[in-house]
DNA sequence: CTTGTTATTATACAAATGATTAAATTACGC
DNA sequence: GCGTAATTTAATCATTTGTATAATAACAAG
C-alpha cells in the first residue's frame, strides 16, 4: 500500500550505483535533534483524529517522517507518548487560565460572571484556532473524557484540577446565593458544554443548517459565554 | 456478572452420557436461538468500556460466552456490530422523546422551558438508571460523538437529528425573543452538557469532594435542567 | 586518531486481531 | 424417518501492531 515497506534485498539489486541514493542510511544526521517535537506534533493529530486505541504508531512515524523505532526511542512507549503530547499542551492551557484569573483578581472584586467565564473559556478558545496542534488537543480533550479507564482519569485530574479549583472559588464568593457545591456542579456542566461544542463545531453547523457557518469564532465565543453565565446564575 | 446472558458453554454440565469433557458441542441448541442478542448485550458493555477501536471482538465473544466466529455469523463485521447495538438503543431513545413532546403538545401552548427539557432529558435518563446496558448506552453516545470519523457522524446524525430539530422547534415557538439559529446552537450546547455529565457522573464527585454523592438523581436531573432552561432562556 | 556516546535506521518478532473455513450438530418441514 | 437448512464450534489465516535489536553514522572528548 504505502512505499514506505521495503525490500532490502530487492533494492539493492536495483540499484547499479549507490550514490544515487534516495534512502537515508541509519545514524545521527549532521544537527537537527528535534525530531522529539516533530514526532510530538504528529502524534498530537493522529490520537486527535482516532482516539489513543485506534492510532497507530506506525501511522505517527509515517506522518513525522521518522522510523518507528525512534518514537519508543524518545517516549518509550505509546502510552507515555499520549500522556507526554496530552500534558505539553495541557500545562499551556491552565498556565493561561491563571494568569486570566491574576489578572482579574487584581482588578478588584465583586467581578461578572461573564469576565471569569470568559477568562477560563478564552484560553482554550485560542488554542483551539492557534493552528492545527491546537484544535487537535480540544478532540484529544473531549475523547480523554469519554474514556472511563484509571489512566485516562489520572490525567484528567492532573491537567484540570488545579485551575478549576480556583475558578470555582472565585465564583462562589461572587454569586453569594449559590452554595459551593452547586456551582462546582454546574462548572462540571460547563466544562462539558465547551468541550463537547468546540469539538463539534461541524455539527452544529449540521444543526443548523448552515446558518452557523458565517458567525465568526468570536461571536460564538460570547453565544457560548452567555449561555454558560446565565446557566450558572440560575436561582436554587 | 450480568444476569442477562446464558452460558451455553458452561452450562452443559449436566449432559448425561457425559465423558468428562465439559467444551460445548456444535450443533443448533434446542431452543434459545437469542445469542443474538445475549450478544448484543455484551458487546455494548465493551464498546462503552473501551471505544469501537479498543474494544476486541474476542473480548466481546468471551463475555457472551460464545464462539468468536459466532459475532461475525450474527452480524458480519465489528463495525456492523457497532452500528447495529447503537442504533437499537438510539431508536428507543429517539421514541421516547417523540412521545414525551406529543404529550406536551397535547396540553396546548404556550409550554414552559423546562417542561421541554425535561422531556427530551428524562428519558436519556431513565435509560441511564434502567440497568447496565443503559449506563453503557450513555457511554457509547458520549465516545461516538467525539469521533470525527465519518462513520460515527452518519450515525450520530441517523440517531438524533429528527427528535432535535422537532424540539427546536417547539421551543422556537415558545421562546419567540430569541432567533431559530441561536437556539440550535443552544441545543447543541444541551446536548454537550447532559451527555457529558451523564458520562462523567464520578469527576462530578470529584470535583465536589464527594458532596454530590448525597444528592439522588431526581434531584441532579433537575439541577441540570435548570442549569440548561437558565442558558436557554438568555437574552440575545 | 581512537574511543565512546547519541541519534537514527532497517529489520525482525512475538503477540494480538478481525475474519474465515470446514465440520459438527440439531431443529424442522415433509 | 429423512433431507435440508440453521446454528454453533474448533481451528486457523493473513495481517497488523507495539516493541526490541543490531547496525550505522555524526559528533565530542581525550
Amino acid at each position: 500500500m504505502d512505499g514506505i515497506s521495503t525490500n532490502p534485498g530487492k533494492a539493492s539489486a536495483a540499484n547499479p550505483d549507490d550514490d544515487g541514493e534516495r534512502r537515508r542510511k541509519p545514524g545521527r544526521p549532521k544537527d537537527n535533534g528535534d525530531l522529539r517535537d516533530v514526532i510530538a506534533d504528529h502524534a498530537e493529530q493522529v490520537f486527535a483524529e482516532h482516539g489513543f486505541a485506534g492510532a497507530r504508531v506506525r501511522d505517527i512515524a509515517a506522518r513525522a517522517g521518522v522510523n518507528q523505532a525512534l518514537i519508543s526511542y524518545y517516549f518509550g512507549s505509546k502510552r507515555k507518548l499520549f500522556d507526554d503530547v496530552f500534558r505539553r499542551r495541557g500545562r499551556v492551557l491552565a498556565g493561561h487560565r491563571h494568569v486570566n484569573l491574576d489578572a482579574l483578581l487584581d482588578r478588584g472584586e465583586p467581578l461578572a460572571v461573564e469576565d471569569i467565564i470568559l477568562a477560563y473559556l478564552k484560553p482554550q478558545w485560542d488554542m483551539k484556532y492557534s493552528g492545527p496542534g491546537g484544535a487537535a488537543f480540544v478532540r484529544m480533550q473531549a475523547r480523554l473524557h469519554a474514556e472511563p479507564e484509571e489512566d485516562a482519569l489520572r490525567l484528567r485530574r492532573e491537567v484540570y484540577d488545579a485551575s478549576l479549583h480556583r475558578y470555582i472559588t472565585v465564583l462562589t464568593k461572587n454569586l453569594p446565593d449559590i452554595p459551593e457545591d452547586v456551582i462546582s456542579m454546574r462548572m462540571a456542566f460547563l466544562v462539558g458544554t465547551y468541550l463537547f461544542m468546540l469539538n463539534d463545531l461541524g455539527r452544529l453547523q449540521d444543526l443548523t443548517s448552515g446558518h452557523i457557518t458565517d458567525i465568526g469564532k468570536d461571536q460564538m465565543l460570547s453565544h457560548l459565554v452567555a449561555f454558560l453565565s446565565a446557566g450558572l446564575r440560575a436561582p436554587v
